[in-house]
RNA sequence: GGAGACGUCGCAUAGUCCGGCCGAGUGCACCACCCUGCUAAGGUGGAGUCCCCGCAAGGGGACCAGGGGUUCAAAUCCCCUCGUCUCCGCCA
């Protein structure tokens, strides 16, 4: 939800976030009218509903034998309140709709257009270099018995996969590096519910434009998240909580399904695209002035982890149209994947700014005792599965072994190479 | 799955049976001030959130889990939903 009052007073900011989107203009002049109709209709119930509170307390003090007269006077008083107390929900509804209805306006420097329209930041670290012919991620998490997609589609079908031996350790350790750094960085480590109500599914705005990549329960009416950033926005809906001295910080460990809809016979080998895979989500609730800080601080904290991995990577800045409904601007890092000769995204980290927090009411007061004021959110990737990928391609070895990056070692009890098995 | 109890302003509670100065009393916590040479205690006052009108001062409205209904009038009566607790059943 953006903010109505920029709505009213600067409408143009937002047109032209909307072009630069790619997205439409008139959505704004549709809003401008919606909140005069919304306004107008409250103004209209509030009076006559205040006129029938004045009229109530004069029956509840007349005298018995008037009460009858009184009552009768007033019953087409309180028709006309029922009346426009319910024109006053309409417009109220139709306001909401027409606010949701615009995404989050873009941060000034992001790049206008569309997915091919990314800036790229820079270039990190050197892509390896094979004397042999590399094997792909598949191939390495076969031969070291890592990886089993045949099973996984058995089971469940396309685009599962067990993770298996060392594969399954690997995860572990992954996940157990990243929330350990994440630990350091002062995030408090949450595991969060996979499943969400609707309010929430639709408050971190994923019923947007890619609701068909959502897991949707109807018997239940539950959602199944595709990242723990929808749980992690959810924690503190209908809050007001205290970030006046700092950020709350969350790291939230969990389990991501995602239905990839529109995506057949992409990446479909191996674990790049998969319905289900883990994730660890770092979340911020902050002050809104600092949020362009802490999406600095965000990247950093990815880029190191890529850094320590070995990895190879470049950092983009996401193009306008590219952006979810809620971020205002979006950094993914994308490391190199040798067999693909391509960068593929590891992490995202998106600035949501007020927008998030609107939708989901989370608030927080400058000083105390002031005025409320809805916080930033920021998320952003600290490591998924899809992490392996790059792993395995980058430290393998002409035999088919794979040199575990030396940060991950202490979660594999020392483990230096995963050997094949076969 | 069955039976029952409950959901009130940060916390704890009163009010609900018998609808009407109850947006709501009390205690604790909180904030400001006063008093007592410290500590403790005492006194006075203030406190919620959201929305609308207004440059402002201020005025008005909504909110007693949520949503409907009855009524001139609902925290209070009726219905539905959600949540919590207790007991029984079932269970990976």
């Amino acid at each position: 939800m953006i903010d109505p009052q920029l709505l009213r007073e600067n409408p143009e900011l937002i047109r032209e976030s909307q072009r630069a989107r790619g997205a439409s203009v008139d959505v704004v002049d549709a809003a401008i009218a919606a909140d005069r109709a919304r306004r107008d209709a409250i103004s209209a119930f509030e009076t006559l509903r205040a006129e029938q509170k004045a009229f109530g307390a004069t029956v509840a003090k007349a005298p018995k034998d008037e009460k009858a007269a009184l009552v009768a006077q007033v019953q087409e008083l309180a028709a006309r309140v029922k009346e426009a107390q319910s024109v006053a929900n309409e417009a109220e509804a139709a306001f909401d709709a027409a606010m949701t209805s615009i995404p989050n306006i873009i941060i000034d420097g992001v790049p206008p257009g569309g997915e091919d329209d990314f800036v790229t930041l820079r270039e990190v670290g050197e892509k390896p270099s094979f004397d042999f012919e590399p094997r792909d991620h598949l191939a390495l998490g076969e031969t070291l018995g890592a990886i089993d997609m045949g099973r996984g589609a058995k089971v469940s079908g396309a685009r599962f996969y067990f993770l298996t031996g060392v594969g399954a350790r690997l995860e572990l350790a992954l996940m157990n590096y990243a929330l350990d750094t994440a630990l350091d960085a002062g995030f408090t480590p949450l595991i969060t519910p996979t499943l969400v109500k609707p309010e929430i599914m639709q408050g971190t705005g994923f019923l947007g434009a890619h609701a068909d990549e959502v897991y949707y329960l109807a018997d239940d009416e539950l959602y199944l998240t595709g990242t723990s950033e929808v749980a992690l926005a959810g924690f503190h809906s209908d809050e007001i909580i205290d970030v006046a001295q700092g950020p709350a910080r969350y790291a939230g460990w969990s389990t991501c399904y995602r239905r990839e809809a529109g995506s057949h016979g992409k990446d479909t080998r191996g674990i790049i695209r998969v319905h289900q895979f883990q994730k660890l989500e770092m979340f911020s609730y902050i002050d809104p002035a600092n949020a362009v800080a802490e999406h600095e601080a965000l990247l950093a904290l990815q880029e190191g982890m890529l850094q320590s991995l070995g990895l190879a990577y470049r950092v983009i800045d996401t193009a306008a149209g590219d952006l979810g409904s809620s971020a205002a601007r979006k950094f993914d890092v994308e490391a190199w994947v040798p067999t693909q000769g391509a960068y593929r995204e590891l992490t995202s980290t998106s600035n949501c700014t007020t927008f998030q927090a609107r939708r989901l009411n989370t608030r927080f007061r400058r000083e105390a005792g002031g005025k409320t004021a809805p916080v930033a959110t920021l998320n952003g990737t600290l490591a998924t599965t899809r992490w392996l990928v790059a792993i395995l391609e980058t430290h393998q070895q002409a035999d088919g072994s794979v040199i575990v990056p030396e940060p991950l070692r202490p979660y594999l009890r020392g483990l230096e190479i995963l050997e094949p098995t076969r």
